[in-house]
DNA sequence: AATGAATGAGACTTCATTCAT
DNA sequence: AATGAATGAAGTCTCATTCAT
């Protein structure tokens, strides 16, 4: 268990030049049909051949790109889009939640393609190294934004409160909605959320610790 | 795929007899070694045989007692704690955070036995529609016994906030933690959390939602 | 390469019991079957599935009783008939030619049922530990037995000569049918050089080294 | 299964012109290659991957030259050393034991760049028609060299003693060494039993078989 | 001449499940 | 009630070979 190689995915064959392929490059069709039936029933569950199927290959030419089915897992892992993204400019000064919202609302559409995706990440993470590593190494760079969007957006008089639960609290928020709450995204809770958390920041929420049983 | 059910789940031999076994009753022990094991490597990836090994019991005593290896999973999900309990005497009006904090210890020393299981059972909630069920049920059960907390607890002035969406955050903070969080699980963290929480509803926090969006 | 487990190997149902099978217990017909196979195209170029086959099991039984195509093996390893025997009584003293005669033809008899086996695991012997290992241990008790042989055969004036070479020339002899002489086995040529080697031997042929270049 | 000749392997492209490559010209390189990896896993364990990863050549490249995995096998065969040799000048009248050992050191030195390939070749030898008639010619050449060698050095009043015998048992001896013996070379122990059988002869054994059987 | 993507047959192996005892 | 031998479908992966470029 839990044997990374670093090696075992083949490069691309013909990387950007035009793709006369129904669909994007073979490897890429590989890969998307992976993600998407590994997102479905889960990696274990998903044969091979049913990958080869969805992407309309022959159940060889997976093993010719990725020799082992891990590695797709692997090259899933790394395909996931970069979610750094320049948040100043989504930062109103005096709007916390505003901000937020906007913070989560890019990093939502940034994912949108790879919501199922990421779903299947969470669920393999205890399974495969490599994929657990990369999760919560996603987990602190959400963190670490929302942290400065809140910093940015408080009104300058309001400092003392306790900046790093709150954004652990909505970080956790967004990445359960991404493993577990699948199914019923209700956006409606999550507003509601966003507005509970930046409202008790612009209340001085966390600064003074009482009495921590 | 779905779900089977009605039948399936034999009724053990000998239910109330004495155990001269091992360690529990042989159904039991089958169980026990199935829930571990799912837990560790996931549901498909856990052979029948492996389970047989682990209970100590021969492998063709796993299909007498659960004909199929999913009658293992829905059995898990019937063995469950109950949710349920009187929370009312943990309580103390006036101290929200004391009172979650409470609380969540009940919840927790209730699935401390089972805390793998129950991170067992989200991985494997949209793959088996029985388990899916009985995790959201369980879900609103632990929303509405925070809220309870809540209510009983909140200073009488302050009802102005929105306790429904306190609840709904903490319970995710809750889930979080039974269904990813599964190894670093820092009840640092998570203390302050509860207090965040706990002290925003104090302050007032969620009441009058300004401009969503 | 060349892990042995010691393990893999399951034990046979019905050891001792009488067999309605056709042929032998069902484990023993496997082996048969894959002794024969091993010897007739190699190793590798043996599919497990001709085994099956042959030996007229369902594909899967095979790595019932034995896990890994690799145990197999070493289970056939395990089943050589012993090479010892009681080599005393084939002697007659004053007539080493007759007296190796006699040995090598009882070490024939014995492999008579295994000469294919043998052949075949001198072929596997560097690429499998356990029977790279197994065959230099038979061939040291061959070499010793040859020796004493001759010691008790050899006329009582002769003691000279060196008789240590002497049986390791002829054990290489029988060796090299065993391994590689596999389909011209002309026995008129070994009777001439059994002949040749006493003779050698009564002659005192090996006593004084000269000058060893 | 047969052997397949005639066809099969191309002519290499650039035959004569002068080798830019790093170490002979491409085919020999791939033969090259593939001689030691047959003769340390065998034929049928090697891959032809492999064997363009050693030799340092594109895959594609093996099918270019040889169509069939087989002519590589083929070709190792004609690769071999030559080994008829003028034996006469290694001949020292009188000294039977060591004009043998000149000509086995002589014989080795030929073999010695081809000791595994003649190894796996024996291997393979019964598996692949062409390699066992190639074998079993060069073990003829071999007897007859050394009968002549023999005739040549004995002393000319010991010509009644079983010559074509002792060839036979040597050139045993030596087929052993290159076929089963591959990595305990002793060279001490050949020494000796060239010793043996040249002193045999010298003695006049297998002259008169005495009773046989 | 040379390449490496593509192909599909088939290898080994695992496993849930059945069944005779 | 309990067992473990038996079964065969299906899984992952390997590989010789072909072929378009």
């Amino acid at each position: 268990m839990s044997n990374e190689q670093g090696e075992g995915a083949r490069r691309r064959p013909s990387d950007s030049g035009p793709d006369d392929d129904h669909g994007g490059s073979t490897r890429e069709r590989i890969l998307t049909a992976a993600g998407e039936l590994f997102a479905e029933h889960g990696f274990t569950a998903t044969p091979t051949s049913r990958i080869a199927e969805r992407a309309e290959v022959p159940k060889g030419l997976i093993h010719y790109y990725f020799r082992r089915k891990q590695d797709l897992l692997a090259a899933l892992v790394e395909r996931l889009p970069d979610e750094e993204l320049e948040s100043d400019r989504l930062v109103v000064r005096g709007d916390v939640a505003g901000s937020l919202r906007r913070l989560v609302g890019e990093l939502d559409a940034r994912l949108e393609s790879s919501m199922l995706l990421s779903h299947l990440l969470w669920r393999e993470a205890d399974t495969h190294d490599a994929v657990r590593q990369a999760m919560q190494q996603r987990f602190g760079v959400v963190v670490e934004q929302i942290r400065r969007v809140i910093e940015l957006a408080m009104p300058p008089g309001l400092a003392g409160c306790d900046v790093e639960t709150a954004a652990m609290l909505l970080a956790r928020v967004i990445n359960h909605r991404h493993s577990v709450a699948r199914h019923r995204t209700e956006d409606d809770e999550l507003d509601r959320e966003i507005g509970f958390i930046a409202n008790a920041l612009e209340l001085g929420a966390g600064s003074p610790v009482v009495n921590p049983a």
